[in-house]
RNA sequence: UGCCGAGUGGUGUAACGGUAACACAGCAGACUUUGGAUCUGUUGUUCCAGGUUCGAAUCCUGGCUCGGCAGCCA
């Protein structure tokens, strides 16, 4: 469309938005519009608004306008930084005169026009003088009126889908009674609720949106943008479509739900007789994903009662919870590319937002060794007190990353995981008289358990090691099937790790049974934490933001808020891919 | 029920009226000093019924199913 659009002259700039109302964080479903709106404005060289829907006093915060502007900024980074418009602090449109006819406009600034003084995003709450007056001018051409009917009278006369409503007793007052009383609904004159202004269309139409929809409400609340200043707030009809025409938005995207809006959107443009080029609205298919919600109404409900830690906690499918979880920005618009867009319902599984992840942390983590839950391996024949620095590959997928070394001595830990006192079938790992090798390091057998007499736990494994295979090379070609990973108990750096699970352990949260929410099918193990588990030094001073792949385990994270120089804490991203896992699944169903 | 929209493998998407394809997931195998990665192979798809046509996922008619809409929310 919009090349067509381009095609046939209709436009020469492409000029898209992206229009959050800043009530709560953004996410995952964000994201794709955010792709969309900025990877359309990328293709064509145009440019993408960033503005704050902010219409509605009583749900919108600064709080979220912050967290918004950080959000998009971290998401395009490096990508379409280039598209982002934004304005100077405090602008608000300029009046000015088209062949006659009064017109608002408000330029953007683009990066690299100087862009260092004070930029801010659009806020529609910026165009409610324009507003208003456009509103006067929809009275003066009898387009719209005053309706003193109550709420539930509005609603009553509706009427319903399939049979006509019924027009307001207040429907033909003199345009000159309709812009005092506007004029005393914006001086403060009335109560909240007492009046609304209302367009004039079609009280039988069969779309219920053009049943004289209320354009304006009074609000005797601060808005967190305009303060004190208003108490009359436009509704999003009214103000959207003439927000996108202001900032002169060509192509207005939004999601199916506003399909039957449409012919409102375009109504109120028209009706106004504007001097330049409409913008268009389209709609595309929200995205939902699998193990999750997506609506900001649940989404608070989970941090206000206290189900996750904010709204930045990882396992939210806010970006900011995605980006703390260690997600980068190149996976999440990759993930985007691979959904498209379209206009069919969808519920995407998360397994491909986490493939996406993988792909892109395979190349550029670096590989470390991390044991989570660790069991002491004394190398009985292994000299006391000797040290040896073992060189480790730090990225086998990229040479250029180089090697380091880590130390190797006669105590180390190795993963509880990777020991079984009685191995099940197709068990590789260490057991009883086995031998594996220890990544980079040496061939160990297994040749004695010790457990706690009391408990029968094994707390610790005793095994010889063979002086020959240093750096896990077999001179004589003897296969190992299992390699694990090690960390040395006289130079390991404690640390706390998170786990993180999906949220909510069925596909589809919001299919429950009867009498029960989405918070029924919480996971009551979406999130496990670690002490004590046993790094290799290097990790030590990890700096908050950098990103690892634990060998064998998975891909972490050093949380930015919570990490300290020698105590670090790591999020685990998401884990590595588990053929031993699915193996057990089978056996257990088998 | 009125209006609007959408129906293609398990999931998400492609396909000027001309061999139904791609990715993820699955399965099987190869390789492997990560049970990772990689590579190879493979299972499985056009909502239904008519019609137009040499030929239909695509065009037409009818039906079915699913979703959205009756906030002074966005």
């Amino acid at each position: 469309m919009v090349q067509q659009d381009l095609a046939e002259g209709r436009v020469t700039e492409v000029v898209t938005r992206f229009p959050p109302e800043p009530n709560g964080y953004l996410h995952i479903g964000h994201a794709k519009s955010i792709y969309l709106n900025f990877g359309i404005a990328r293709q064509f060289g145009g440019r993408c608004n960033l503005r704050m829907d902010d219409t509605n006093p009583a749900k919108e915060d600064v709080e979220y306008v912050d967290a918004i502007m950080a959000d998009v900024k971290w998401l395009i980074a490096g990508w379409a930084d280039h598209c982002l418009a934004l304005k100077p602090v405090g602008r608000t449109p300029e009046e000015r005169d088209i062949e006659g006819r009064r017109d608002f406009y408000l330029a953007p600034v683009m990066p690299g026009q100087g862009r260092d003084g004070a930029w801010e995003p659009f806020y529609a709450s910026d165009y409610f003088e324009p507003l208003y007056e456009y509103a006067l001018e929809l009275i003066r051409k009898g387009k719209a009126y005053v309706c003193d009917h109550t709420p539930e009278e509005v609603d009553r006369m509706r009427g319903a889908p399939h049979h006509p409503g019924q027009e307001s007793a207040y429907r033909n007052r003199s345009v000159a009674e309709n812009l005092d009383l506007f004029e005393r609904m914006r001086a403060g004159e009335f109560p909240d609720g007492a009046r609304t202004l209302r367009a004039k269309i079609d009280m039988s139409s069969p779309n219920v949106w053009l049943r004289d929809p209320v354009l304006y409400r009074i609000r005797h609340a601060p808005h967190h943008h305009t303060g004190d200043r208003w108490c009359i707030y436009p509704m999003y009809d009214f103000a959207h479509g003439l927000s996108d025409y202001i900032e002169g938005v060509t192509h207005s995207l939004c999601t199916l739900e506003f399909e039957v809006h449409r012919p409102l959107y375009e109504w109120i443009l028209e009706a106004l007789d504007l001097p330049r080029a409409h913008p268009r609205q389209r709609e595309f298919a929200r995205l939902n994903m699998t193990h999750t919600v997506m609506s900001k109404r649940k989404l608070l409900r989970l941090v206000q009662e206290g189900h996750v830690q904010g709204w930045d906690d990882p396992r939210m499918p806010t970006i900011a919870g995605m980006r703390r979880r260690g997600y980068p920005a190149e996976a999440i618009r990759d993930f985007c590319e691979r959904i498209r867009v379209g206009k069919r319902e969808n519920m995407v599984q998360v397994q491909l937002l986490e493939h996406c992840v993988r792909e892109d942390l395979n190349r550029r983590a670096p590989r470390a060794f991390a044991v989570l839950r660790p069991l002491r391996v004394v190398i009985e024949n292994y000299p006391e007190g000797q040290v040896e620095d073992i060189e480790a590959v730090n990225n086998p997928e990229d040479a250029a990353m180089g090697t380091r070394l880590v130390p190797f001595s006669r105590v180390i830990y190795i993963e509880q995981d990777d020991f079984r006192e009685v191995p099940p079938p197709k068990y590789y790992r260490l057991s009883p008289g086995k031998e594996v090798r220890l990544r980079y390091a040496y061939l160990i057998t297994c040749t004695e358990v010790v457990k706690d007499p009391e408990t029968g736990e094994v707390t610790e494994v005793r095994a010889h090691y063979d002086p020959a295979t240093r750096g896990g090379d077999t001179p004589d070609g003897r296969k190992v099937k299992a390699t694990l990973h090690w960390v040395s108990a006289a130079h390991a750096v404690d640390a706390e790790v998170r786990l993180y699970d999906t949220l909510f352990q069925v596909e589809d949260p919001e299919d429950v049974p009867e009498g029960e929410d989405f918070t029924s099918s919480l996971n009551p193990r979406s999130l496990e934490i670690l002490r004590g588990c046993k790094l290799e030094p290097s990790l030590a001073m990890a700096a908050p933001g950098d990103r690892y792949q634990f060998e064998r385990l998975g891909y972490f994270y050093v949380d930015p808020d919570d990490s300290r120089p020698g105590a670090p804490v790591f999020n685990r991203t998401v884990t590595l891919k588990d053929s031993w896992a699915r193996i057990q699944k089978k056996q257990g169903q088998g």
